[in-house]
RNA sequence: CGCGGAGUGGAGCAGUUGGUAGCUCGUCGGGCUCAUAACCCGAAGGUCGUUGGUUCAAGUCCAGCCUCCGCAACCA
C-alpha cells in the first residue's frame, strides 16, 4: 500500500509537560492528538519514535515543593507520575517518556551548553530587570503590564543577575532563510507570518539562558553558580532522549533526527520555531521537519482554569464515558486552526450520535443479521452488483481521504471520514434490504454477500479507526471475530474469511442518558470538592515574597486620593486613566484594570496609590504613581477605602 | 494607519484556480423493522457581515466600512 513508508523512522512528539500540577482535559487534548498521528504512521509501516514527557525544573517547582513540604524532587516525582498516569489512562502509545530529571538529560544540557559557550555562542553578561518568580522570566519596563508581568500579571521585582546569553542575533539571517524555503516548517501557516513579523524581522534580542536566582535545576558545570535556564534545559530534551552528544551521538539519534514533526500548543510556538531551531543551527545540527501549533480547547467559551471552576481531568471523564469516547470527542470536536470548545451537551451528542447510533449500532444490528438468517455463519460472497461495488469504493476512498487529512493535521476530518464509512454502510443496508432477501429462500446466496460485503467494510472501519479508538477498534475485531488487522489487508476488498463464526454481539456504546450523566458529574465534582479543594487553593496563592526590612517598605509612599475623573485610555484593552485628588492637586495616574472595572463606577472613590513612584508613559499617557489593588487568580478588586479620610493621607 | 485571520440557513463548520450554496447536529414529514426509540429518504430554513466596483457570471477577485479573534504593543 505504502511501498516507501515500510520501516521508514518517523520521529513525532509532544512538549513536555510542565509539572506545577495535573493537566486538565485541554492540556490532554496534545498527547492524543499526537498519539493518533503516531498510531497511524506505525499502521502505514513507518518506524515510529514517539516522544512525551515532563519539564521539571524552575523556581516554580521549589516554591511549590516548599509550600508541600517536599523537597522539589519528591514534588516533581508525584506530579509527574499523575502526567503519566492521564497519558496512560488515555491509552497513549508514547515510545519514549522523558524526564528533564533524567540524569542522561542532565548530563547532555550540560554538555551542550558547554559546546555553546566554548564556541562562543553563549557569553556571560549581565542581566537587569524585573523578575517575574513565576514565571521565572525577566520583563523590561516596556515589556510590563500595568507594572506586572505580562504573562501571569503577578508583581514583579528589580533584579540584577549575571547570566549567560545565546546569540540568537547571529542567527537570525539563517533561520529567516530556512523558514522562507522550507514553507512547511511553521504549521499552520498563520503562525508562520506571526514569528516572521513579529519577531524575527524586527530583530531578535540576545536569549538569557542561566539564572542564579534558584538551585533547582541543572547546574552549568564550569560555573556552579548558575543554573540551565529553561529553553536550553526543556527544548534539548528532544534530542537528548535519541542519545545526541556533542562528542558523538548515539545509533537512535542517527536513526530518529532530525525530528518529522514536534507538536505543540500554539503558546509556545516561538519557542519551537526561534530559539530551538538557533540551538539546534548552533550545535551545526538539522532542524526539525515541522512544528505543529495545535488551538486550545476551551471549556465553553473560557479557557480552562481552575480559578474559574470549570476544569475538567481527562481521567474524571474517562470514568464517566470511556477512553475511547474520551479520544474521539478530543479528536473530533477540534478544529484544525480555530480554539475548540468543549461542553457536556457536545460530548452527549457526539456520543449518542456518531458512536452509538452510527458506528455501534451499525456493528450490532450486521452482526444480529448474520446470526439470525445464518446462524452466525458468514457466508462466501458470490453475487455482485453495482451497489457492493459502490460500497468497496467508497472502502478505497475513505483509506485516501484519512491519509490526506492526516498529513494535513486536519484530523477532525479525518476521523469522519471514517464515521461516513459507516454511515454508508447504513444506507447500504437500507438499499439493499436483507430482511426482504431472507424471507425468499432463492435470495440467500445474495443475502449471505450483502452481509459479508458488510462485515468486510466494517473491517475496514475497525482497522482504519484504530488511530483514533485503538479499544473499539479490538472490540469490534473480536466481535467480527477476526484478526486480520493490518492495513496492508485494505488494499483488496475481501481479506475478510468466509466461514467464520459470530457469536452473539455486545452494544459498543451504550447510549449516554443525559439526565443520569449530569447527575453522575455533580457526584463526581462534589468529591473532588471536598477532596482537593484545600491542595488546589494553596497552588492557587501566591508564594510570599523574599523578607524586606522596615526601611525598605518606608521608601514606598502610599496615599490616599479620591477619584475625580476615570476614562478609558484609547487604544488599549486593559488602560484606565485616573485622575486623583492626592490632597496637593491633581495627579494623572494609568492602572491596568478596564477588563474589571467600568470607569464611571470609580468615580467619587477614594483609593491608596504609590505616590513615589517614577512617573512612566503608558500608550502615550504619562503615569505617576500605581494604584493599589489585590489580586488572586484570574479576580482583582480594586482597595478602597473610607471616602472620610482626607486626601494626601499618609499609609504608615 | 503594528502584523495576520475570520464573519455562510437555529447551532457548529466545508466551500480548491469565480459558473446552479454543501456537511454534521437540531426541527418537521415520510419509509423500514435487522438493530442500541436505533437506520434510510424527503422538506422547511441562508439576499454567504455591510457598501460600492470588476466581470456575461462572485461566497469565491478589488476598495471602503462594521464586528469578532490570534500574535505583538501595552496595562508604576
Amino acid at each position: 500500500m505504502c511501498k516507501d513508508c515500510k520501516g521508514k523512522p518517523y520521529y513525532i512528539s509532544t512538549a513536555i509537560a510542565y509539572t506545577s500540577r495535573k493537566p486538565h482535559i485541554g492540556n490532554s487534548y496534545e498527547i492524543v492528538l499526537t498519539d493518533a498521528i503516531a498510531r497511524y504512521k506505525r499502521m502505514l509501516g513507518y518506524d515510529v519514535f514517539f516522544q512525551t514527557g515532563t519539564d521539571e525544573h524552575g523556581q516554580k517547582i521549589e516554591i511549590y515543593a516548599q509550600s508541600e513540604g517536599c523537597t522539589p524532587k519528591e514534588y516533581v516525582d508525584k506530579v509527574a507520575g499523575e502526567i503519566r498516569d492521564i497519558c496512560d489512562v488515555l491509552n497513549t502509545s508514547y515510545d519514549y517518556f522523558i524526564r528533564t530529571t533524567d540524569k542522561d538529560h542532565e548530563r547532555t544540557v550540560q554538555k551542550i551548553f558547554k559546546k555553546l559557550y566554548e564556541q562562543g555562542d553563549i557569553y556571560k553578561g549581565s542581566y537587569e530587570g524585573l523578575y517575574c518568580t513565576p514565571c521565572e522570566s525577566f520583563w523590561t519596563e516596556s515589556q510590563l503590564v500595568d507594572g506586572k508581568c505580562p504573562d501571569c500579571g503577578r508583581e514583579v521585582k528589580a533584579a540584577k543577575e549575571e547570566a549567560y546569553f545565546l546569540k540568537l542575533s547571529k542567527y537570525q539571517k539563517q533561520l529567516e532563510d530556512y523558514i522562507e524555503s522550507h514553507p512547511d516548517f511553521i504549521y499552520p501557516e498563520s503562525r508562520k507570518k506571526e514569528m516572521l513579523n513579529n519577531f524575527i524581522k524586527p530583530g531578535l534580542q540576545d536569549l538569557c539562558v542561566s539564572r542564579t536566582s534558584f538551585k533547582w535545576g541543572i547546574p552549568v558545570d564550569f560555573d556552579p553558580d548558575h543554573v540551565v535556564y529553561v529553553w536550553i534545559d526543556a527544548l534539548s530534551n528532544y534530542i537528548t532522549s535519541l542519545g545526541y552528544d556533542p562528542d558523538g551521538s548515539g545509533e537512535n539519534y542517527k536513526k530518529y533526527w532530525p525530528a518529522d514533526v514536534h507538536i505543540i500548543g500554539k503558546d509556545i510556538v516561538r519557542f519551537h520555531t526561534i530559539y530551538w531551531p538557533i540551538m539546534l543551527l548552533a550545535l551545526g545540527e538539522p532542524l526539525p521537519k515541522q512544528v505543529y501549533g495545535h488551538p486550545w480547547l476551551l471549556f465553553g467559551e473560557d479557557k480552562m482554569s481552575k480559578s474559574r471552576g470549570n476544569v475538567i481531568y481527562a481521567d474524571e471523564l474517562v470514568k464517566l464515558i470511556g477512553v475511547d469516547a474520551v479520544r474521539y470527542y478530543l479528536l473530533s470536536e477540534m478544529p484544525f486552526a480555530s480554539d475548540g470548545s468543549i461542553t457536556y451537551e457536545t460530548i452527549i451528542e457526539r456520543f449518542n450520535s456518531d458512536l452509538a447510533n452510527t458506528l455501534g449500532n451499525l456493528v450490532n444490528r450486521t452482526i444480529a443479521m448474520n446470526n439470525k438468517y445464518f446462524g452466525g455463519v458468514v457466508q462466501e460472497p458470490n453475487t455482485g452488483e453495482e451497489l457492493d461495488s459502490e460500497l468497496e469504493q467508497f472502502c478505497y476512498d475513505t483509506m485516501k481521504k484519512v491519509d490526506e487529512c492526516i498529513d494535513s493535521f486536519h484530523i477532525s476530518d479525518a476521523v469522519e471520514a471514517v464515521m461516513n464509512l459507516a454511515k454508508r454502510c447504513n444506507k447500504y443496508i437500507d438499499e439493499t434490504t436483507p430482511w426482504v432477501l431472507a424471507k425468499d429462500e432463492s435470495l440467500k446466496p445474495r443475502l449471505g454477500t450483502v452481509l459479508y460485503n458488510l462485515l468486510e467494510a466494517i473491517r475496514y472501519i475497525a482497522v482504519l479507526v484504530e488511530p483514533f479508538m485503538p479499544d473499539t477498534c479490538k472490540k469490534i475485531f473480536e466481535q467480527i471475530n477476526c484478526d486480520i488487522k493490518s492495513y496492508d489487508s485494505l488494499e483488496k476488498f475481501g481479506a475478510y474469511k468466509a466461514g467464520t463464526q459470530l457469536s452473539n454481539p455486545t452494544p459498543l456504546f451504550v447510549r449516554i442518558d443525559p439526565d443520569k450523566l449530569y447527575a453522575e458529574i455533580e457526584e463526581m465534582q462534589k468529591k473532588s470538592a471536598e477532596g482537593e479543594k484545600s491542595i488546589e487553593e494553596v497552588e492557587e496563592i501566591e508564594p510570599i515574597a523574599e523578607e524586606i526590612s522596615i526601611d525598605d517598605f518606608a521608601k514606598s509612599d502610599i496615599r490616599v486620593g479620591k477619584v475625580l475623573a476615570c476614562e478609558k485610555v484609547k487604544k488599549s484593552k486593559k488602560l484606565l486613566k485616573f485622575t486623583l485628588d492626592d490632597g496637593m492637586g491633581e495627579r494623572t495616574i494609568v492602572s491596568g484594570i478596564a477588563q474589571y472595572y467600568k470607569p464611571e463606577e470609580l468615580v467619587g472613590k477614594s483609593v491608596l496609590f504609590v505616590a513615589n513612584l517614577k512617573p512612566v508613559k503608558l500608550c502615550g499617557v504619562e503615569s505617576q504613581g500605581m494604584i493599589l489593588s489585590a489580586e488572586k487568580g484570574d479576580s482583582l478588586t480594586l482597595i478602597t477605602v473610607d471616602s472620610a479620610i482626607d486626601n494626601g493621607s499618609k499609609i504608615v
